[in-house]
DNA sequence: ACACTTATGTGCGATACCGCACATAAAATA
DNA sequence: TATTTTATGTGCGGTATCGCACATAAGTGT
């Protein structure tokens, strides 16, 4: 479908080169907008999905309509992880979080390499334990951390999975993702930007003192920080991860915030 | 190692035969005490256990000593996924949550066993499917959801993977388990106790109304169990629970209180 | 029978977050 | 420019849970 893309997705550029060969002909890039719906609870894919500027997220809804962002997954990963591990179905909604670039491959390709190539499998387990950890300190971070520290790491994640120092969001989905009030958040940044850690203005938030947030943020970071280190950073270099549409307010000459 | 074992872990007993043969002489079974510590966060583990009559518990601890459990493996799964994934170590801490009977077997056999043989592949990632959606269900349900309906939960979730009406579980073990305090657990505890759902004394509830517990728990009950349908009845029907030592007190011609 | 440990009950002030209502101001649109 | 929409600020009462202190009662060991 496409003889050359700017693959910065860590999971396709640590792939061994056949098969790396054998995927690319195979590969879409899409450039989507935040909030776009990939996958719906209950739902089998036609795609596996693996961003690369974009980050996607695990979005567990409740009828109430209550909803809560479970997992978050950047260039070090997948979306579609269920349909490789034999469920036709995930309770979670895949959403684009941050606008961005992925590049999918349809489901059948990807399963088939999966199964008969270790590596393959090994790569793709390794995100998923890294998953598992996400999901688990979430859980911890959520019954004994405090909202500020809670925001505090979303950020901090947010930016090790993007290569600038803006976070393109509102409060209100902040809020959203947390599964919080969005005057709660409003109600941190404020006190955020009154430490001189983020400035904001109506849905753009930028780090301005990134170990400000890590101060105010928990061990979970940490934690995480470790796990992912591994799998976020790419082992066979690739091709560097496409500036995005925001200009580099700092001069950062890896092109990445992230602390990694 | 044994001959003969009363296997009631469904993973084993629908694994296929010339894998169920092989693995039989490796098979040990233990007898373990609730609180008993399998393995530790940092740490690789030497065997896989598959609980048969125990249920274990991942638990992530924090460095203040606070701690959560984030899923509960009973005969449906095993401990020590982490392993299978290609990771050394886990941020999670296994406990036996429930005393009872586990087999375990080296890691290297199974790993082996998990990496040429397709259908092992294929049960042990439902299985770790499961425990994804647990994970996640979790993360919802904590944050939109009320103790009471959480401690229903929990306790649904005890009675499906054991076979007496009896959780043998103190205020204090559950409001571990749960992530808060003591008071709180008693206190609903007591609530659920006026309303005749279930009686206790002394680190021994029994659920006396099970479909009162049914109607006080959330919604992520039900999705749990949906999910967890197909790996909690054994297929190749296998070898029937052993009973506890606990008496059955209401007639459960079945064996098992899992309403599954 | 005794002291001791463990499991549960209870009260009270503190805190974090909710739910709502409304104000303000910047952007988008007409 | 005027109007509407969107993003954020702020206040206030309500509720769930915390953290602590202490009471009670059922088992345990000597």
């Amino acid at each position: 479908m496409n003889n050359r893309l700017s693959i910065s997705n860590c999971l396709l550029t640590d792939l061994p080169e056949d098969i790396q060969a054998q995927w690319q002909p195979h590969m879409e890039e899409l450039d989507l907008p935040e909030g776009h719906v990939l996958s719906e609870p209950g739902q089998a894919l036609s795609h596996i999905y693996f961003p690369s500027t974009a980050i996607l997220s695990w979005r567990n809804m409740l009828a109430s309509g209550d909803c809560t962002e479970v997992a978050m997954v950047g260039r070090e990963g997948l979306l579609g992880l269920y349909m490789l591990m034999g469920a036709s179905s995930s309770n979670n909604q895949g959403v684009v979080q941050t606008a961005g670039k992925v590049i999918r491959i349809k489901v059948e390709l990807v399963l088939q390499s999966f199964r008969s190539h270790l590596e393959v499998q090994r790569r793709i387990m390794m995100f998923a334990q890294a998953l598992i950890l996400q999901m688990s300190q979430g859980n911890v971070c959520r019954q004994h951390h405090t909202l500020e520290q809670q925001l505090s790491r979303m950020l901090l994640m947010i930016l090790d999975r993007q290569s600038i120092l803006h976070v393109h969001k509102t409060h209100e989905a902040l809020a959203l993702m947390l599964g919080v009030r969005r005057e709660a958040v409003s109600l941190i940044a404020s006190k955020l930007m009154r430490d001189g850690v983020v400035t904001y203005a109506r849905g753009r938030i930028k780090v301005v003192n990134r170990p400000g947030l890590e101060e105010r943020t928990c061990e979970c970071y940490e934690h995480l920080k470790q796990q992912y280190q591994p799998i976020l950073n790419c082992h066979k270099t690739g091709l560097p991860i496409m500036p995005s549409t925001l200009p580099l307010t700092q001069g950062d000459p890896s092109g990445l915030c992230c602390a990694l």
